[in-house]
DNA sequence: CAAATAGTTGAACAATCGTTCAATTGTTTG
DNA sequence: CAAACAATTGAACGATTGTTCAACTATTTG
């Protein structure tokens, strides 16, 4: 049978429209699930894990994450766009550094959920 | 040119021994992305929002996330194997509530990062 | 017990995503 | 200025993922 959304006569009426009140609003859910997408990467996540302890030049991420320079390269684009690192020239280098407190904080957050 | 991981001589050999030691390992790094990865589709991420005001059934859910119940019931299989959520049967309904509070806790502190 | 309803499930398809590869930019240095 | 090196970029490929559709289970009710 072709699946619908809902029956025409659900039982929590009351429910729907207090909870759609309460619920942040479409762009917000969409730049939450946004951010969470950069972090949900295991990559990703490593290079973030790395940048916590200081800035690193793109050679040295790829070599503690055993990646090439290119991948690492591709997914610190994803980062900065994502304002969570951020980039400082220094001659042929390339230093990158955690954009604000907040990856940190996420994150020891979200370990304690794994670690449970 | 081939692409590889690091030039034979990089420049900050101190500052690979001393992130490498600091890092979290391997496993906390997938599971920690592994969960990102839950949170990081805004259908799922819209389903959490609303059950951070309480348990709700699938059907209401599929209502106020405007999605079938299918889609629902197979983003609830995915939040229930990260043990975000949890179902309580009633019935010929199932009633999702939150697992535990850290989503809402992780949730505030990421939109802090996106509002500003 | 048959019909109705709530929810779950598996297969299939389209879309998204991460890596690789090769080429390119920009900076330093012999 | 040419060579070497750090980093970036775009195209292509394979893998992963979310939704749809249809079929199914389970529970209630007439």
């Amino acid at each position: 049978m072709k699946d619908i959304i809902c029956t025409v006569e659900h039982k929590h009426p009351e429910n729907l429209e207090r909870v759609k009140k309460l619920m942040p609003n479409e762009e917000e859910i969409y730049k939450l699930s946004e951010l969470f997408k950069v972090f949900g990467d295991s990559t990703r996540t490593k290079i973030l894990s790395c940048l916590e302890h200081g800035e690193l030049c793109v050679c040295d991420i790829a070599n503690l994450c055993q990646m090439t320079k290119s991948a690492v390269s591709h997914q610190l684009r994803c980062l900065r766009q994502a304002r969570l690192v951020k980039p400082r020239k220094a001659g042929k280098e390339v230093f990158y550094s955690l954009a604000d407190s907040h990856v940190a904080e996420i994150f020891s957050l979200a370990l304690v959920h794994v670690n449970e």
